[in-house]
DNA sequence: GTTACCTCCGTAGTTGGGTACGGAGTCAAG
DNA sequence: CTTGACTCCGTACCCAACTACGGAGGTAAC
């Protein structure tokens, strides 16, 4: 181990966020992480900014992201292109407020379906085909 | 034309649904969308229940679910195993309560961002550096 | 100082979700 | 009754996002 606090290895980083040594280097490959100095004929070390990272990557993903679309999330880190960082934060925000409304409509209907799914008494009646009709695709 | 109301084919609900003939054949072969009967030597005819179930199928996929997932909400259609078809519901209905939960966390954080976005009067020393180490990992 | 496990790097294979193509059959308009 | 657009069906191909594999070299613990 080295001296430097938060230091790990490509596998304690992988451990750490719960994301295959594969997965991570082709997230590096594509630009989404960057590869620390190696050492001349070293090891490459890791600290919790990556960690960091990685949990975004994951998280902006499980939320309809694609990779491409997080490389531009990212972009905003570095700090240049003050302009473009803002009006794409702009339409980012509009994606997500989209989102979260196709959502809600998606969770009132789900929940009205629960609600309505009262076929203890007869399981040959439920309510659901007909709930689902017409409403599901105004989403 | 058939003297059928809302009768078209395959060429028509594709453009009705504004989804490619190909993926519709595509998603009749993965069981999302029944394939009508054929008339002997015919052609076959789609309503507009085809044209919702496309567009809920497109929904669903935009708001982060796979095909799998689509085609477990829409088994709920089918009427039989209420009680699985309940589960389910919940099942998804706690998915979907956290992606909003998610969404809302980026909202706020690209909100932010916009908001202190004020970069005019020196480019250089940009806010968003800051704003996104340690926020958006709470995603 | 060797053993077991790791890193590095490259290439190849897989899965999900389509898209493209091509030949044979269908159909409506002229 | 032919022409042009469309359908049907099969197979092949494509892209994104991994996942697996393998050989050469590093490294930690005994």
């Amino acid at each position: 181990m080295q001296n430097e606090v938060n230091s790990m290895t490509i596998g304690g980083l992988s451990k750490a966020a719960n994301v295959h040594v594969e997965t991570i280097r082709y997230y590096q490959g594509r630009g989404l992480l960057a590869e620390p100095e190696r050492p001349p004929g070293g090891i490459r070390r890791y600290d919790d900014h990556a960690v960091a990272r990685l949990h975004f990557i994951r998280s902006a993903q499980w939320l309809g992201f694609s990779l491409a679309e997080v490389g531009e999330l990212l972009k905003l880190e570095d700090g240049t292109h003050c302009d473009e960082a803002r009006a794409l934060a702009e339409r980012k925000l509009d994606d997500v407020s989209q989102k979260i409304a196709g959502l809600r409509r998606m969770e009132a209907t789900l929940d009205d379906l629960v609600e309505r799914c009262r076929c203890s008494d007869d399981p040959q009646r439920c309510p659901i085909i007909h709930s689902l009709h017409g409403k599901l695709h105004t989403v």
